[in-house]
RNA sequence: UCCCCGGUAGCUCAAUGGUAGAGCGUUCGGCUGUUAACCGAAGGGUUGCAAGUUCGAGUCUUGCCCGGGGAGCCA
């Protein structure tokens, strides 16, 4: 910020602008709407301010979200001015608070001089206390304008150096490098609560369950899988690695304590520059002693049924703003449709015949990204494909007893071209063939002595799948990119902010 | 690591090898119901960097830098 020549004439900027430099307004309330006369630079303390003498009832402070339980009152809403429109002697300004939006009307008549001369000269992101009677007006998108009354400008942004994020379009770059602001968007707010709904209701129905939440540790010495690429971190002189993935400390708790998961951060240093890939990015692993691979796919298709079916009772609005199509989120409920991998393998090469592919499918290999995306393009619901040649597949996953060159395993692909949201699998259970496992795939054995030692003591049938956050909102959200899912993403070449 | 596309005003983008432009944002003025308001005016440029071809390069060539999309790998 710079020069501030054109600030309006309302003196109080000195003491309120320097306050706001100090920390968050949170907790401060601004009972009265003109500024206590003080000298200092210190805010008001949270009990009221100076109220006047011949002070009337002071305007109850109300969210935007919750204004039509106000209708009729006069109201406090602190946040910002998200847009100014002006006709003439009306003014139309459209403040946010975090909660929603809602458009201001003031007359030259209907207001002092100095508020409305405040309110015409307030630039974009201006923050502000403003307070006015709730209104319900059918021309208003949410129902209700406010008749503002009267305007504390908290901070005005000088114009000499303008909100940098207009309303109109603008580039992916530019909006990357400013995703410290970009998250105020009405699209982008609303991408970040449903991501809140989504963990929430990730979280809860484990917990309602009866799963104990166990979460591994971020800092590992070793990789679990060994074929991704790992952060290294220098642990006192000592190589480590930032985690890819929870599962094999989840293993442990597992047999520890039965049903239990984890729901944290990985991290993963892959070169990939696809919309579907981060480095930083959340997962939830559930792990369950005693579960087989048919334990395992149900309780995958109630789980992310559960997922889907809170958001759209809970962030209706959000998924509004968006213009999110619901009818494509309401059908998903279970069952869902099961695949064997040789079933899919068979679609696959027909697809390719069909000329619906461009490459032919190589039965053994695993599933291309193109080839997933036809797969789900195929249901109005995510797909689960099991069974998948073991020898595409981890270490650690069961062979099936039926046919060993099968691994018991299952990927869930979630529809609308957004592919795998889940793997998981049941676990390798006895001793030898672990061990065996270990030796064939040359991993450090001492690395994953602890491991073994799940299958010396007491070891059990056991399963768990790894659920990427990310990849799920993206799918909620119908969004052409993982970026926009987490507030601050982590990609290949973009760490600022 | 490989393949494709792009980089021009604060932003989004135009410009046949021949005078560098529009809309928005900003500033000034107008409008009593605007919905990314509208109307009029002003200001705003080392065309990513470097070299080359040419009478002349935003435009063609080469190298480099930065960004986007995709493949592989994965959630």
């Amino acid at each position: 910020m710079s020069s501030r020549s054109k600030d309006f004439p309302v003196p109080r900027n000195s003491c309120i602008g320097a306050a706001s430099q100090r920390g968050p307004l949170d907790g401060a309330i601004f009972w009265n709407v003109r500024p206590p006369k003080h000298k200092g630079s210190t805010m008001p303390k949270e009990t009221a301010p100076t109220a006047p003498e011949t002070a009337k009832p002071a305007p109850p402070v109300a969210t935007i979200a919750k204004i039509g339980q106000h209708e009729g009152q006069s109201v406090t809403l602190r946040g910002w001015l998200y847009n100014l429109r002006e006709s003439g002697k009306l003014l139309f300004p459209i403040f946010r608070d975090g909660t929603g939006s809602i458009q201001g009307v003031a007359h030259v008549k209907s207001v002092t001089p100095e508020v409305f001369e405040a309110l015409k000269n307030l630039t974009q992101e201006s923050s502000v206390i403003v307070t006015g009677k709730v209104r319900a007006d059918k021309r208003a998108p949410g129902g209700y304008e406010l008749d503002v009354e009267d305007l504390q400008v908290v901070q005005r942004v000088p114009e000499s150096d303008p909100y940098p994020i207009t309303l109109k379009e603008h580039g992916v770059d530019f909006l990357q490098e400013r995703r410290h602001l970009w998250v105020r968007s009405p699209r982008q707010s609303a991408i970040l609560r449903i991501r809140a709904e989504i963990m929430h209701a990730a979280a809860e129905y484990f917990d309602s369950n009866g799963y104990i939440r166990t979460d591994p540790p971020i800092l590992t010495p070793a990789a679990c899988e060994g074929t991704s690429t790992l952060f290294p971190v220098d642990y006192f002189g000592e190589p480590a690695y930032l985690t890819q993935s929870g599962q094999l400390y989840v293993e442990s708790t597992a047999l520890a304590l039965g049903k239990v998961y984890s729901f944290g951060p990985t991290f993963r240093a892959e070169k990939s520059k696809t919309r579907r890939h981060l480095t930083e990015f959340w997962m939830v692993e559930p792990e369950v002693a005693y579960m087989d691979l048919e334990g395992l796919m149900e309780l995958a298709e109630n789980y992310i049924s559960h997922i889907v079916q809170s958001v759209l009772k809970n962030r209706t609005a959000e998924l509004q703003v968006i213009g999110r199509d619901v009818t494509k989120l309401e059908t998903v409920k279970p069952p869902f449709p099961r695949l064997r991998y040789d079933e899919a393998a068979e679609m696959l090469n027909q697809a390719y015949k069909d000329g619906h592919l461009e490459a032919p499918f190589e039965y053994g290999n695993d599933f291309g990204s193109p080839d997933e995306t036809w797969l789900s393009s195929l249901y109005d619901r995510p797909v689960m494909v099991h069974r998948y040649p073991a020898n595409v597949k981890a270490f650690y996953m069961e062979p099936d007893a039926k046919d060993p060159r099968y691994a018991l395993c299952v990927d869930v692909l979630a529809p609308e071209g957004y592919g795998e949201i889940i793997g998981g699998s049941q676990r390798v259970s006895s001793y030898e063939l672990l061990s065996a496992r270990i030796d064939e795939q040359k991993l450090p054995r001492e690395a994953f002595e602890w491991y073994l030692d799940l299958r010396r003591y007491g070891s059990v049938p056991h399963a768990g799948f790894g659920m990427g956050i990310e990849r799920v909102v993206a799918w909620v959200c119908a969004l052409d990119h993982v970026r926009e899912t987490i507030p601050f993403p982590r990609m290949l070449h973009r760490m600022y902010p």
